[in-house]
DNA sequence: ACGATACATGAGCGATGGTTCATACATGGA
DNA sequence: TCCATGTATGAACCATCGCTCATGTATCGT
């Protein structure tokens, strides 16, 4: 027995496999949710800039740039969709801005970021 | 005392608060490898192959197409890359290739994507 | 041997994203 | 009030990425 052609052009080979999965798979809204969360530690300046926040209470603009090597320019734009994601929120000293890890839900997903990142993966098959 | 300009254009205003952070924050080798992995779940069609692979125990070309609703092409593309970055492995049996999770690894950072799109954040302020 | 099927891959295209440059805005010091 | 400093933002540019289309390759059935 074939399922119908509802999903794409292809068939389905194996419905017995196939049958339990359907409604399973993640939905739209969460693939959505996870691709937003994920994508905070996808680009390499956005992980730095995390990392370093999640070794300090807090970093003013100016010394993140410094001690992260990067233009103050280009800091700020990472900061500013940093903020719109809420994983950073940030406090004004006079004309000094202070930032800061919004929550202790991103200050795990950093630590587990750089623990899956440095742990040793089990020994794989060369192939690919 | 500021230290000296060596990073970048920008002076460093807190040293006693960058001092310690010296050689701390994650180096790009670690940042590079941070990214590969977080870019595996960092893109929807991605995230929703992983995560239907996680559910059985391997699943063929066709019938993750089927299930995702993917194009054969589109699809085959996203499992070139994601076997290049050992997320998947794949077994030939005549002309159907049947794909699996390369390792717990992969299989634990696909379950932990979940838990973080779908957990309650902690009550955030509004202000971004 | 030939045709069908499953899958893989390259080229092309449009969209997206990160950085730089220039400039604006907010604040503090003189 | 003016100038300096810290920070933010928009425009532009370039590189990257994801998908479609077309086609190639491997395998199976007749």
């Amino acid at each position: 027995m074939e399922l119908t052609l509802e999903r794409c052009e292809v068939e389905c080979l194996h419905p017995q496999h196939v049958g339990p999965l359907i409604g399973r798979v993640i939905s739209s809204g969460d693939a959505e949710e996870v691709v937003t969360t994920f994508d905070l530690l996808a680009d390499p300046t956005r992980a730095r800039i995390l990392h370093a926040l999640s070794l300090a209470d807090e970093l003013c603009v100016c010394d993140l740039a410094w001690l992260l090597g990067l233009s103050q320019s280009g800091l700020s734009h990472q900061l500013r969709l940093l903020r719109e994601r809420r994983a950073v929120e940030r406090r004004r000293a006079g004309r000094i801005v202070y930032y800061r890890l919004r929550d202790c839900h991103i200050r795990r997903l950093v630590r587990d970021a750089l623990r899956h990142a440095r742990e040793p993966r089990p020994r794989a098959r060369e192939a690919v």
